[in-house]
DNA sequence: GTCTATATTGCGATAGAC
DNA sequence: GTCTATCGCAATATAGAC
């Protein structure tokens, strides 16, 4: 039997992840984890160690769970333009799914007690995201498509321009969520603003304002 | 008297601050408050009425102060580029400066309980510098010397853009701050792909990098 | 300094799998 | 019957509140 399909596991990891993330860490006790879920606390202990071992593997299978379904799904396409494109509306989907919120403001608000947590969110999340933007960026370097100094700096600016200030909205409650429409609109915008630049050029572009 | 220059009022503002910053507001109390800076509680519910209102107190000033050293005293230079360049030196600058993400930290830890200051501090902001840039960029699209097709969410592109993924790393500690060489390179950098973009022109191309 | 809340541990009992 | 996971409950330790 894995772990993964531990069916006590899974109880303790689902009532004490609601936990967590309505309280966060300090304000959440293992007895009123138990009272939620039943049973005994010696088996968190069994489990998971201790409550900041049961708090990791929270915080963990989470990210990796919200971050697989993103970035390394997506096919590698001949053109740079679709690429780009399809990497902006996961990107948006993904932080536009509350659960990703969550962990976010989890994983941020108790950097300082875990910062292995913080660490491996961001290797796991946003650094992986932009390797493999980088990779996608030098390869159309390769084929003549576009031209970049750094791709790595590059890729960030790109991430950057996608999540625009989506993330503080949502934080101060600001936005609910976006519409399907407006995660296209700001994707296919970024993917050409990041394309094509905003400059007038006067020698191509027939300009016909 | 105005109330910017009663010397109580600042004492109190600034031992208070310090313990919201590194405590929260649920976590900190008027007693701990009186304990550093001495005197009677009394002297704060005058001033201040209640703890609410020391705390959104205490946010605005810094909020008001931390962004209006940034973006309001850029003049209107005639060049797009230097107007982009210098507001990413700015940006990245603030951004760096430790009092800032603790205002950050604080409001977005606290904004389900003080919606409003969430309101004002994006309004005061993010959403002022973005309004800033969104003029500048609508001016440059009158001088032709670029051409956007909507300012606003251009303007939320450069500074999501020069931002990237800073943000992040500093609340997760992953970078202390950024050397004065590599801000002006993130805004160099940015600068230069949100006007020219990075697809290869094979038609003007006189580019001697 | 006392009281309280809470993390952590010790240990015997139990129930189901094999 | 043995093994293993879990339970139930009591006990320890400690930090913070009052």
């Amino acid at each position: 039997m894995t772990k993964n399909e531990d069916p006590r596991r899974k109880e303790i990891l689902k009532a004490a992840g609601e936990l967590f993330f309505e309280q966060g860490f300090a304000q959440t006790s293992i007895d009123s984890i138990i009272a939620r879920v039943g049973g005994s606390k010696r088996t968190i202990y069994a489990l998971f160690g201790n409550k900041a071992g049961l708090f990791k593997e929270i915080i963990l299978e989470n990210s990796e769970d919200l971050f697989s379904q993103s970035i390394p799904t997506l096919s590698q396409p001949h053109l740079i333009e679709e690429a780009l494109e399809v990497f902006a509306l996961r990107l948006l989907e993904m932080i536009t799914n509350p659960r990703a919120l969550g962990v976010y403001k989890l994983v941020t608000r108790e950097a300082p007690q875990f910062p292995e947590l913080g660490r491996i969110y961001f290797e796991q999340g946003p650094e992986r995201a932009r390797r493999w933007l980088a990779d996608i960026l030098a390869q159309a370097q390769e084929n003549g498509q576009i031209r970049v100094e750094d791709p790595e700096l590059a890729a960030a600016h790109f991430f950057g321009m996608v999540r625009g200030d989506l993330m503080l909205e949502l934080l101060l409650q600001r936005e609910e969520t976006l519409s399907p429409a407006e995660i296209h609109r700001r994707a296919k915008s970024a993917t050409k603003v990041f394309l094509d630049g905003i400059r007038t050029k006067p020698d191509v572009e027939t300009a016909t304002e």
